[in-house]
DNA sequence: CAACCTACCATAGATAATCTATGTATAGGT
DNA sequence: ACCTATACATAGATTATCTATGGTAGGTTG
């Protein structure tokens, strides 16, 4: 059994967006990154593991995030990200850009 | 030289959406359609080509959209697409769903 | 103590949607 | 005769997602 309704978990594009975000609020293992924007959206969105980690690390590889390896309070092993500099500069980027492609595809969706 | 800021000139998942709700005007030509999204938008959609035909292609084969040969006002030789009674549906649940899911984004870049 | 569940990381391969580049054709203007 | 804008179309590359799989380890339950 499943959704209420809509097929997709994502739209693609935004996931590294949400993924900075989320950062915003400290640093945070992949898990309860995923756990976070899904709790936040009301399950509507489903961060799937084969796409949180490889996306992870791509903002690794730019130099949007860091991380290292750590314990969970519940003592497991997992390993935290956090904003670096320019991570934080590439999120407002990030979310210009999307604003203006979001008004752009309003003003097609209400146009006579 | 080029765009004032920003990087991207579609939001994957958006364009058929997009081309089902200009067909809500009547039926167009393809070319006609990139120029009404690119115009609506203030140029900030660029509907390429080689994105667009291929997606007047998928619509088809789904059966939302139907076409035939014509001619232009300006006497060019034209496909022309309208929209079908399954594309009007489609059209109301791509919609809802992308509302569904902008607001389970914004729920997200919002939050604490 | 064994079985199980959940948290947690990670990769490989498939799928899908876009872009870039290229090619064709023709109407109308200069 | 040439050029530009209009118009269609495809091939191949790129990118971002999903599905499926596999592993480790802590805690709980039978």
């Amino acid at each position: 059994m499943a959704k209420t309704s809509g097929k997709s978990d994502m739209l693609p594009g935004t996931l590294e967006m949400l993924i900075l975000k989320t950062l915003t609020l400290g640093e945070m293992h992949g898990y309860g990154i995923a756990a976070h924007i899904q709790r936040l959206s009301a399950d509507v969105l489903q961060v799937e593991e084969g796409s949180l980690y490889p996306a992870l690390q791509r903002l690794q590889l730019k130099g949007w995030v860091s991380s290292a390896w750590g314990k969970t309070p519940t003592n497991r092993r997992a390993r935290y990200y956090k904003l670096t500099a320019a991570g934080r500069k590439q999120l407002a980027s990030e979310v210009s850009d999307f604003s203006r492609v979001l008004g752009a595809i309003q003003a097609v969706m209400e146009g006579t």
